[in-house]
DNA sequence: TATATAGTTGTAATAATTATAAACTTGAAA
DNA sequence: TTTCAAGTTTATAATTATTACAACTATATA
């Protein structure tokens, strides 16, 4: 999957749009997920941004995360029992994540669920679908161990 | 979606052949998967049950259900952000839910999905496919409302 | 009966998230 | 420039699902 690149202004432009005031919190936290597209935690975006913005509360964290998935430029992805990562909106794409590594990748794949709008008269607005498994590198890595 | 009746006879079985011991509280815990296929929470199971079993521990639904899962008799649902869900590990279906009511529906779906046991080298072994919207009944009640 | 093992229970600990209120920023009006 | 109000950030406390732990209980075997 490749992606656009984001300028500090097109993330600017981002929240300016939304009508999010671009404070220098909000730029970095948005910038953090555009410029990595690792789909972070909270904490993996706070501990990466701290250093730059030495008074940062985790709540403006969390404040500004739910705001940019109310506002539609975030998703949350509920892959893990018990923290919430997240990702930007762009195309639907599905997640793959690796049981040994815990890595997460994007894949886009033209899946017939995705057309769908509706089924047996429901209305569907949104899909996440996630795929569990072992990767690449680390099905290589474990070539003839036993559990692989 | 239609579902096998399930004795008790059956639920004691279904233990004693994943070798765990056919306890009064795993058997209730396990039947009421079983019999009502509401894809319920700790919560849900725990007040239920404690009617009929007054001493029951929430700490003895939280280690069966851990169990059960571990053996592979029930899977959980990541659909919700704060709780984890509980369903029979049937054959591979969907998950949608209605955004209004909280409900969530079971569907078959012979996705291509389903089929591939791998994904660019990925080894896939588990799929979790969520779909969120508003479901039939709280479409037909908020008929001509705003927001629907 | 004595004893070992597995199972259950109540309580405490953990950890992610949310609530709250005080402090700070900012930008426009006076 | 000063004042003021609205919006933003921060630190702390509260909430809540889940897990850890240790004591207690039931069961089976010798
Ligand atoms: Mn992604
Ligand atoms: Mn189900
Ligand atoms: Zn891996
Ligand atoms: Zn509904």
């Amino acid at each position: 999957m490749k992606y656009k690149n984001y300028t500090i202004s097109d993330i600017k432009e981002m929240l300016t749009q939304q009508g999010i005031k671009p404070s220098i919190q909000r730029m970095k936290i948005l910038e953090y997920i555009v410029k990595n597209r690792n789909h972070p935690t909270v904490d993996m975006i706070y501990n990466a941004i701290k250093f730059e913005i030495p008074t940062l509360s985790k709540t403006t964290v969390y404040n500004t995360l739910k705001e940019l998935v109310k506002k539609g430029i975030l998703i949350e992805l509920l892959i893990d029992e018990n923290v919430i990562r997240y990702d930007m909106n762009i195309s639907p794409h599905v997640h793959f994540k690796c049981k040994i590594c815990g890595k997460i990748y994007d894949y886009d794949m033209n899946c017939e669920i995705f057309e769908k709008k509706e089924i047996d008269g429901n209305r569907i607005e949104k899909y996440n679908v996630y795929l569990f498994g072992i990767c690449k590198e680390c099905l290589k890595k474990g070539d003839g161990r036993h559990g692989n």
